[in-house]
DNA sequence: CCGTCTATCAGACCAAGGTCCCAGTTGGCT
DNA sequence: AGCCAACTGGGACCTTGGTCTGATAGACGG
């Protein structure tokens, strides 16, 4: 049966793994990190739902897409399978196209969350530092408010003059305030400072 | 049925929508974007299958969680079902616990899938500019090869004195080609450059 | 009341950044 | 052969950045 279904996946195109026991399988599972499990309920140590448990509360395995096929087919006997976080219940006998749908349709759905999750990605990826409030400096930095504000503009590319300006203060006091900045982060010149303060500002 | 289906999720606490048919079933759904969609089968212009469909192919929809409750419990109506990428299948008679389980179990599992993708998110907003090398400073902001070698060790906080070293050529000419960029990145100073630069090094 | 922290500012001074003008070399394209 | 773009450098010159020393003033807690 196994032998079989291997056999029948490979000639799809699928790369298969098999394992001939719950225990073999988990162990499996975690350590080849498949895009796809297929597996019965009916096995000697765990039984499926021992399996989907285990794989479920491992981080790794947790969001692997999960097809139970099995003689058990009971109402509930699937209601248990599904609820325990399965994505879907094949009850035997059960024909290679119907399978090969399922098996479709959770790779599909997969790929449509991929797709999902990279728009996401690319959101957050942007290049996006907040230059509205020069709190977080001020907190992650230890810098006294004046001082975050200060970095704030120069961070923002200002010169002293501008900054100055800005501030409502003499260039020589935004220098000074530099100078601390600069001790304090460890690092000469305002580009080092720059830098230091945009990871703080992107990362919030 | 629909009311009495409602009132009992909202008496655990979910906040429900209803719709009275397919169509109007996908608008509201559409317009809404509900966590997680419950759906009969059997309706009289697209039917679930075409409610299923229609999200699916909708990107803001797409991954929304969706179950099938119908009297239409025939295998092929489930394989049917599930292979349009539902996440579960319930067939009537249902009793109130089984649907309140699966509605839990896709909430969780949907759970699961979050905590993967925030940490997947942690990971790429964290502030890493690539500085391995100058040809997306070449392309995205037009410089030359030269140029944009500079700018990418100015954007690191490198003196000219240093970038000359690192160069191998005469301060002087780190200086030339820094009033080229400058220029051609329309700013004035180092740092603006370097914002430029970071942002394109960034976003990749 | 006194010390500490924060913010303010000044003068002197040097290093670094940046501009302007100019000029030689290489390499590819026509 | 001639041209253009890129890379290279020099000299003169000014601006900005940054340090050092030193000083005043309000706020705040012990």
């Amino acid at each position: 049966m196994r032998r079989n279904l291997a056999t029948a996946l490979e000639m799809e195109g699928f790369g298969v793994l098999t394992a001939e026991n719950d225990v073999v399988g988990v162990a499996t599972a975690k350590a080849e990190l498949p895009d796809l499990i297929v597996c019965d309920v009916m096995m000697p140590e765990l039984d499926g739902y021992g399996v989907i448990k285990e794989l479920r509360a491992d981080k790794a395995t947790a969001t692997t897409p999960f097809i139970f096929l099995t003689a058990k087919g009971e109402k509930p006997d699937i209601r248990a399978g599904m609820n325990l976080g399965a994505d879907d219940y094949l009850t035997k006998p059960v024909v290679k196209a119907d399978l090969l749908a399922a098996i479709r349709a959770r790779f599909e759905r997969e790929a449509a969350r991929e797709r999902e999750l990279d728009s996401r990605i690319e959101e957050a990826r942007r290049f996006a530092p907040n230059f509205d409030s020069p709190a977080p400096l001020e907190q992650k930095l230890g810098l006294t408010p004046r001082e975050a504000e200060v970095l704030l503009w120069v961070a923002q590319g200002k010169s002293n003059g501008e900054i100055a300006v800005i501030c409502g203060a003499a260039e020589k006091t935004v220098k000074h305030h530099l100078t601390q900045i600069f001790q304090k982060l460890g690092v000469e010149g305002r580009n080092a400072a720059t830098l230091q303060a945009l990871e703080v500002l992107s990362t919030q």
